[in-house]
Order: structure tokens, then C-alpha cells, then sequence
DNA sequence: CGATAGTTTGATATCCTTCAAAACCTGTGG
DNA sequence: CCACAGGTTTTGAAGGATATCAAACTATCG
């Protein structure tokens, strides 16, 4: 099913009944605090699974967002058990993936609480990019990210004129080229050192 | 078995063959970076259980070390499995408490992000004080928080001269009291407005 | 082609860091 | 029971990173 996007799949307090398979286009899980600002804690980018929790948790605790318009599948939760008891290594895919989730969390986590907002990006920058390498859709070192400034701030913990600026100084630095939403990384490497990025909590290679 | 504080548990990179339930005494994750810092991702308190990371991941992305003296209790790997398989039930409570510790490490990122130092603190006294009471841990207000100033501030991604100050504040706004690592709350309503803290993301109603 | 969202710019304010040193605990050995 | 050692907390002064506010500029899309 096609939406387009900015529509809002789950919102917090919902009890959804399926478990929702992002085929193509950008998403984001997001909360909204009292005063206004709507922090964002993850993207979801094709290949992912959104929702796992709704088999075992009682309410969604965040809300998630499309950032682009997007392509999803919709799987009941009742055929989502059934595989999972039928196909012992569909429970163990879910397994896995949650649990790269939560490594992910606790990456950012690191990158919000002890890098510097140049560093940060450019630590976002190099995620994005692996895991987008994974499914195929970087080309020729770009790939298309589907943000704004502001949303960059939103899950940075930044305002958007700082983002904006730090911006301006990677790109005179010759790290990368942000042009019509395509982002193009024009140093990994640097990059990569700046970051302190270590890829290791992606758990890339996954088991036999 | 006893653990003296400061013990390494599990270190990054490690592929342990035991899941570790703390009995008594406080742990945490943490990770090394090049700079030498040492952030802290979690805390882990009575009754929490280290890693089921073990069944599906390679190795470790971080660490886990004891805050306090600990009794932890060590479950063989195969055990686990087979209990897992035996009673479904077992298995659904792994699933709840994996959810939960990501949904901790959402609101985590939040805090880290949009929050003062100020809320930040007071966001996790709030949070210690309901995840210790659902375990008995706290008297009269009270409960034992083996942190130093500078862990607390490896935590929030602060410096420990600025957690210094930001207790003094709030002590002097009479909001808590912290002596001897006993952390006293003394008005955890103003506390929760500071900290806009908002529990649902603990999913303390565990489902029937 | 105009409206609206997004980006860029400048000036000023604030929170938090940094560095350095003093004061205070806590436990240990004599 | 005292004295000392190391870790922890506290204090002060000064600097830096990021926020805030406000406005101009520039894309984008119907």
C-alpha cells in the first residue's frame, strides 16, 4: 500500500493489529513533549520491520511517521505468530532485528551524550550509509535521505541553525555534498575518523 | 555468586555462554571511546537479566560492570533455551523485558537530547524511584544508588563539576536529598513536572 | 507565478565545559 | 583509635559550543 508522505502509521497510545513492513521510502519513530518538540529516535528505511512490540506490549510508547512517501506492507499479527511458530528462524530474524535495534539505541544514545554536533552528523551519516549500503541503494557514494534540517535537529538534539551551520562546515571541508535531499558522501573515511565510528553495533555480518 | 563492585561482568567484544540475573546490586552498560570517556547506557538493578543478546547476536558491543558489591545468579545458555521452548510463557517474558530496555533506551535518548541538565536529572531520579519501587527497593522515599557524581555524569553526558552544581540546585530547591549513596526524593511531583516525565514507557502494566 | 516550506545569515545570550585547586570522606594499616 | 591515602565532592574563574531571536533569501509545488 502507497502513502504519502508525513502520514502517520502509529501514533503513541495506539494498540495496532499488524506489524508493518517498510518496502520503500523513509520513516521515523518520534515523540512529542509537552512543550511542542518532537524528538525523533529512529529511522526506518526499506527492509524494516516496524513493530514488533504489538505481540507483547500493551500501547505503542512513541508514534511513527513517514518521511517520504512510501511503499508498506501490512501483516496481520495473527499470520505474524503463525509463521513465527511454524518457521522457528522467522522468530529468530525477529529476534535478531530487535535486538540490532537496541543497539542501535544505545549507539545513539553515546553519539547524543559525548560527541559534538559535527561529530554527530557526521556519525549519523556513516550509519546511514552502511545500512543503506546493506539494501542497495547507495549509488556511487549517494544515497537519497529524505530530511530536513530540522528533522536532522529533531533527532540530534540540535536547533536547525546549528544544524545548518555544522553542515556548511563539512561541506567546506569536502566531506559531503547535500544537495535536493540526495546526500553524497565524498570522504568515508575522514568521516569515519571524526565519528569515532565504529560499526561493530550494527551486527552486520548476522549468524549462519 | 558475590561480586565486588567495580567487577567487569561481560566485556565489548566477548561471546558469553551464560545470560547473568542480578540478585542484588546495581550494574551498567557502557562502552570505551578513543577519547578515553566511558559512557553509560543503562542501569541494571535486582531482579534485571544481562543478555539474551547471546542467543541470536556474535559478540557484545559493550560492556557490563557492577556499580556495587552483587550477588548475580549465572544461567547456562542451553537452559535458557530449553526452559524457553518448554514454557512459552518464559520466552514471552523475554520478549517483554527486551522491549522494555529498548523503550527505556528511546526515552533515554530523549532526555540526552531535549532536555536540560537539570531534567535530565530529574527525569532519571523519577525513573529509579518507580523501576526500584516495582522491586521493593525503596523505603520511605529512600533507596540505595551506588553512583558517584562522575558515573552520573557519564550517564547524562555531563561533567561531573556540572552534575556537582545541578545537585546542589537541586537540593537546594528541595527536591531531594543524596547522602552516603542513599538518595532520598522529597517531592517527586515537582520532580515529574521538571522532568515532563511520563512512566508509560516502562510498561509497568504487564499484560495478563 | 505566487504561496509556503526550507535554508541561510547575523547578533547576542546561556548553558555547560575546562582547568585547577581546596575540602571532604572513607576505609585501611599501624 | 589515629593518621594517612585515594577517591569523591565542592569551589572559582574563564572560555567555548550551542541556543535564541529575527529577518532575508531560496527552493518547491500546485
Amino acid at each position: 500500500m502507497k502513502k504519502p508522505a508525513g502520514t502517520v502509521i502509529i501514533e503513541e497510545g495506539d494498540r495496532p493489529d499488524d506489524v508493518l513492513l517498510l518496502i520503500s521510502g523513509w520513516a521515523y519513530r518520534y515523540k512529542i513533549l509537552p512543550d511542542g518538540s518532537r524528538p525523533i529516535m529512529a529511522y526506518l528505511v526499506p527492509g524494516d520491520l516496524c513493530d514488533i512490540h504489538i505481540f507483547i506490549l500493551e500501547t505503542m510508547d512513541h508514534g511513527i511517521a513517514l518521511l517520504s512517501d512510501a511503499e508498506i506492507v501490512s501483516i496481520p499479527k495473527e499470520r505474524m505468530l503463525e509463521t513465527m511458530r511454524a518457521r522457528p528462524r522467522v522468530a529468530e530474524a525477529l529476534w535478531w532485528a530487535t535486538l540490532v535495534d537496541e543497539a542501535v539505541l544505545r549507539e545513539w544514545l553515546v553519539n547524543m551524550g559525548h560527541r559534538s554536533a559535527y561529530e554527530r552528523i557526521a556519525h549519523l551519516f556513516c550509519e546511514l550509509w552502511l545500512r543503506l549500503s546493506e539494501v542497495g541503494e547507495v549509488m556511487d557514494h549517494s544515497f537519497h535521505a529524505p530530511l530536513t534540517q530540522e528533522q536532522l535537529g529533531d533527532t540530534m538534539g540540535l536547533t536547525p541553525v546549528h544544524v545548518n551551520r555544522t553542515l556548511q562546515r563539512m561541506r567546506a571541508d569536502g566531506l559531503i555534498t547535500f544537495e535536493g535531499k540526495y546526500l553524497t558522501i565524498r570522504d568515508i573515511d575522514t568521516l569515519r575518523d571524526i565519528a569515532a565510528f565504529e560499526p561493530n553495533y550494527l551486527h552486520l555480518k548476522r549468524r549462519g
